[in-house]
DNA sequence: TTAGGTGCAAATCTTTTGCAGAAAG
DNA sequence: CTTTCTGCAAAAGATTTGCACCTAA
């Protein structure tokens, strides 16, 4: 934890910017709700409970500032609302998402897919990926399974 | 062109709604600019010039509507506006983008990718795909050939 | 001292909504 | 008639910006 805000702040450093009282607040509180896609506001209240005085504006311009500089990723969900992700050292890429259109769950995974298209992309269209998005929107395995229940045959 | 909108209006008949002449101007409009990713503002301005009574929320109503018909996809970049896309008949799947960071142009690829993945997300996951979305962001071929002049060292 | 940061309030921008009237079956 | 649809203007919601003050190298 305190090693993932030393290294934002350097990376700030680096650039000129300051890791302001109200910069670590925010970048805290994305640190403890990893799991989450937090909005703009989402990370204003909680960064309110800690540090009160802060200002939703201070908060735009944080996660904008850390957007730049590819700490968190700023995503859509076409909910009308932006939301960001703090990036994992790892994980140079964008997780992926399984939005389930029935009942709203949104699950992530991990792997890395897509480097086999990324190379090919290279190759054939000469265009160089740096960063990618890629959502599905579809059923998920418990609404599957709500839809369909066991085959347990109780007709003629 | 006649019979696509012939079938977007029975697809519309089919669930009470009528083809208003708002309507297939909007149509008209997304029709003729297929290739493009056109905001509801662009939409507004180019339904205008043919009929120029139009309202900006009747286009967006348009729209939405068209939306949950699933004639049009919404979409959305992260530049604070819904794109609308055509859905063509035979691509069930939405394409794939490449944005280049550095010119900011935009091209598509038609070609369905995925296929192999959302099976394995069935497989893996029990999760059915209805729908994806992937975008992939980096430099474009013309940007790469600005950077990296040919070779012909002017040396020292 | 100077550039970077902040909070607040106002402004901006996109999208939605209320409403009274028009159009169509 | 009754329902659907429309244009307009107002409202709503998210994000940005202007400004005066603050803070740290």
């Amino acid at each position: 934890m305190e090693a993932r805000i030393e290294k934002v702040k350097q990376q700030l450093q680096s650039q000129g910017y300051k890791l302001t009282p109200q910069r670590e607040a925010t970048v805290r509180v994305l640190l403890e709700n990893e799991e989450d896609h937090l909005s703009a506001e989402d990370v204003f209240m909680l960064v309110k409970e800690k540090s009160p005085e802060i200002g939703l504006a201070t908060v735009y311009r944080t996660l904008e500032l850390l957007s730049e500089m590819h700490v968190v990723e700023k995503m859509n969900f076409g909910d009308g609302v932006a939301r960001y992700d703090l990036r994992a050292d790892s994980n140079k890429h964008h997780h992926h998402h399984l939005i389930c259109v029935q009942c709203g769950s949104m699950s992530e995974i991990m792997e890395d897919w897509l480097l086999p298209l990324e190379e090919r992309l290279d190759r054939e269209y000469g265009f160089t990926v740096l960063d990618h998005r890629m959502d599905f929107q579809g059923i998920c395995a418990k609404c599957n399974n709500v839809n369909k229940p066991p085959e347990t045959d109780s007709g003629t």
